[in-house]
DNA sequence: AAATAATTTTCACTTAAAGTGAAAAAAATG
DNA sequence: CATTTTTTTCACTTTAAGTGAAAATTATTT
């Protein structure tokens, strides 16, 4: 679709592109979520922003996942965006179910048991 | 605060513990992000539960993710909420960034050097 | 068992994030 | 400088999240 070159596409045909409208690409960059590069003030956007906002567009559509928690993930993953994992959120939940199921199993035994 | 012997609590207690209205809590069940135990049909809820809310929660106030960011997560995180990381986001965001700023380099080089 | 109290469920409303239309303002271009 | 393009602002719409009030159901007490 887009031109291997990573030449810079203007924000309607982007737009367009993702089915958007442009002002929500404005919106998103109160959020510092896509920075397309500049001349002057007008934006040009890269193969890779569009790529980036594809996936955003999935996660938030197809997942109905909101914008603040992409942040969130991007930022959980450090300040400089590598290595660490958002692992504390399924965790929890494991821990969570783990703490459940045995707290669950415990009492059927009791039952069976009839203590 | 709450026993560790994990007996169950009430929806009142629990609400209150948590500073929310006890219809968030039914509200949540809707999503299966909790699901306490019953004996008929009243809802005890175990230690466990509550942590696993007061995590939510944090996640919710404090971060201003969406329920439904939370659940994708967890479902992210495999079926069996195990091994598998929703290293895809933060990836994507990642080759998104690295591609910029290679990319913003090189025009910066091109510059520079008049290309 | 009837009366009372406690829980759950339903309906309808409020609030805030996400998104968009329209028009004003600013810049670029011919 | 007039016209077109792009950005910005303002105000509105829609939907998820949350909650109040009351109806319905279940449990408890007398």
């Amino acid at each position: 679709m887009f031109d291997k070159k990573d030449k810079s596409y203007p924000i309607e045909l982007v737009a367009e592109f993702l089915g958007v409208n442009s002002r929500t690409l404005y919106y998103y960059e109160k959020f510092t979520l896509v920075c397309p590069q500049r001349r002057g003030r007008k934006r040009y956007y890269s193969k890779a922003d569009i790529e980036w906002l594809e996936f955003v567009r999935e996660m938030m559509y197809e997942q109905g996942m909101n914008l603040r928690s992409i942040i969130v993930l991007i930022r959980r993953r450090d300040q400089v965006i590598m290595n660490r994992c958002p692992e504390d959120v399924v965790n929890c939940f494991k821990n969570y179910l783990v703490k459940k199921v045995n707290k669950d199993l415990q009492i059927s035994f009791e039952k069976k048991e009839g203590r």
